[in-house]
This record gives C-alpha cells, sequence and structure tokens, in this order.
DNA sequence: GACAGCTTACCTACTAGAAGGTAGGTTGCC
DNA sequence: GGCAACCTACCTTCTAGTAGGTAAGCTGTC
C-alpha cells in the first residue's frame, strides 16, 4: 500500500463522465441508470452522488465537457488547415470519426430525447448547436472569400443546413452499422458546397 | 346509454395506439409508460395487457401502422402527382407535416433509442427506412427519365442521402421548435437535385 | 512531532416511487 | 351462458436519491 494507493488517485468524477458519455451516446441519457456507472467503476451508487448530486448535474457535466472538447477540435481544425473546404472536410470526418466508435453525437441523441430533459441540459444542447452553426457559418463565409466554397443564400442557412445533414446521417446510419450510410449523406453535401 | 355506449364503441386498442404513437414521436419509446396511456384514456394500467400483452408488442404494432400509413401516402403522392420533382416536394411536406404537429418522425426518434429496442422493433425501423429509400430511388430514376431531377451517382446513395437529410433536418429543428430549421436543410437538398 | 479536527472518498442500508406485468374477479351485451 | 372488455389488487424489479457511518489522509497548532 503505497501513499497514494488507497486513494484511487486518478479522478473518479472524470471516470464517471467516460462511462457516462459513452453510455448516453449509445443508449441514450434516459436509458443507463447510475447503477450501470456503479457497476462498472465497481464502487457503489451512493458514492456516485457524492461526485454528482444527481443525474441533471451529471447530464450537464457530460454536455459541458463534450462542447469543449468539440470546440477545442474546431480551434485544431482552425490551425492546422489552410483553407475553408478543408476544413470543412474535416469537419465532416470528425462526425465521422464518433460514428465509427459506433456512436452517435452527444447532443444528437439528447435532441431526440429533448422533451425529458432536465431544464438546465436544453440549455446547453441548443448552445451546442448554434456555437457548431456559427463555426460553420464563419467558416462558410471564408469559404467564399477564398474561393475553396459556393453556396446560395446565407451563411446562417447553409450552416443549419450542413448540421442537420450530419446529424441525420449520423443517427440513420447509425441503426445499419454501415459507414457507408454516413458517407452518401456527407459526399453529395460536400460536393453541393464545392460544385 | 344507447346500444354500444358502455362498449366504448371505438377499439380501445386503436386508441391505445393513437395515445402511444403521439407520446414516441414527442419523448421516445422509452420514456413513456403503460401509465401515461391508461390515465389518458380513463382506464387501469391492466387493461391495456388485454388488448396488447407487453411495450414490445404495443411498439411492433407502432410501427406497423405508422409504416402502413406511410406507404399510403407515398402511394397518393404517386397516384396524385404528376413528375418526380413535385412529388420530392410533396415527400419533403410529408416530413414537414410532421414537424409541425410538434411531433419527431416515428423512425427517426426510434433509431435514436436503438440499443435499447426489443429485437421486433429493430427489424420494423430498418424495414421503414429501407422501404422510403426504394421508394425515393425510384423516384430519382423517375426524375431522371422525365428530365424534372438530376444528380451524379447512384440513385440508392442519393436517396440514403435525402433521408438522412430529412430525418436530421426535423431532428435538429425540434428542439428549437422552429420549422424554419427545417427548410434552412430541405431546401438546399432539393435544390441540389434540381440545378 | 503529536494529536485535534477537518476533508475526501468511499461504504451499508435504506426509502419512495415508477416501471412492466399478472391473477383472478366483475360487468354487460349477444 | 359465453365472451369481450374491463376491474381490483397485487408483485417484482428498477429508479434516483438519502441517512448516517468510516477509514485514510491532510493541516494547523502547541
Amino acid at each position: 500500500m503505497s501513499v497514494a494507493r488507497n486513494r484511487k488517485e486518478s479522478g473518479t468524477a472524470e471516470r464517471m463522465l467516460d462511462i457516462a458519455e459513452r453510455l448516453v451516446q449509445i443508449r441514450g441519457f434516459s436509458n443507463f441508470s447510475y447503477a450501470d456507472i456503479a457497476t462498472e467503476l465497481g464502487i457503489t451508487k451512493a458514492s456516485l452522488h457524492y461526485h454528482y448530486p444527481g443525474k441533471a448535474e451529471l447530464g450537464l457535466a457530460l454536455i459541458t465537457r463534450y462542447a469543449e472538447r468539440f470546440n477545442q477540435a474546431l480551434d485544431e481544425i482552425d490551425r492546422d488547415l489552410p483553407d475553408a473546404r478543408s476544413r470543412l472536410e474535416a469537419y465532416v470526418d470528425l462526425y465521422a470519426g464518433v460514428l465509427r466508435n459506433e456512436r452517435m453525437c452527444m447532443c444528437g441523441i439528447l435532441a431526440a430525447e429533448y422533451q425529458t430533459l432536465p431544464d438546465a441540459m436544453r440549455a446547453s444542447v441548443i448552445r451546442f448547436f448554434d456555437e457548431n452553426q456559427t463555426w460553420l457559418a464563419k467558416l462558410l463565409e471564408d469559404g467564399r472569400a477564398d474561393g475553396t466554397l459556393n453556396y446560395v443564400g446565407h451563411a446562417e442557412d447553409v450552416a443549419q443546413g450542413i448540421l442537420s445533414t450530419l446529424e441525420g446521417a449520423m443517427l440513420v446510419a447509425r441503426p445499419y452499422g454501415d459507414l457507408r450510410r454516413f458517407d452518401a449523406a456527407a459526399k453529395p453535401l460536400l460536393a453541393s458546397l464545392t460544385a
């Protein structure tokens, strides 16, 4: 028993989020329980309430972390890729990556459950979509400027369309367990923005 | 007390489906209960089990009826509208109509819950999508023939893309309670198929 | 440097309520 | 009297959540 061994050094709260995140993305928020997490972590349900007093708080932390990481990924795309077109491809690949892990976009699945979500979570789901859309709208305007993308109408509207298409592509592809279904929606989308 | 008054003349089983259908499309399959239906119908939970022995059977009946009606609507579109382009518009409007009722496509929401669905229901969700896709693929080929639609690649792939886009548009539009969000995805889709 | 008091992270044992579901009885029309 | 459609009265299992306790590690004071 070394000094910090019994203390289980690594954040249980963080591991709770890891497990819950996976369960949400596979089953949905109302289809996993504290008991599921407890079993997987090897501690009791009661201990979980020490870290997050209720499921609503856990859910909120879940979206917050997810959105943070997503925004980080967007920043990296902005930093690493030169033109709007290749950034858009990278954005699409973010979604494809989630699907490759046999998961659904967290906020996509939460959108489906929206009516049964705690209030605090609802606002965060909306915010996630808004932030995505803002990022996409800027990308679209950049693309028009640098000549790598073109489209008709307002960037905000097109951004809404892109987001919807990608979420839908994930939603429908997952029951089939077939990534090509995602591509079937994503490729024509990209094509229509470069034509 | 007229002849068939106490007998509640109109099929309770059918009214169960009506209520359950609405609840599924708003909350999802795992977020409504027999108790919800019982309350709304004004009879006891136990009576519901007389009509559908379990939730899985109810769920199956739900998809079956929904798919039947949807297919009828597709037949009517085929019968009433002359060209592929206007048929596609009518198809998109079927989706918009669901959203106008503040509902999500039943099979869209079931797709989100897919991993927690009874086996029999899973197969039916897939079948619904397959039938839609088959209908759309034929429509796309007709459109190529009659010159009202054009696209690149296989009709089946484009059909997948259309389905995904519309499901996604509904999914994202609903938390916002904003039909324009649906249009933002649907209009460019239609445009890209007529360009 | 010891010991008091506090904090962290867990535990056992429990609650109330909701879930799906069942057994068996009642009602009223044909 | 038979049967459809309901009922009362349960049961089990699962749910989130609570009460209260404990072992171990920190921290500040004398």
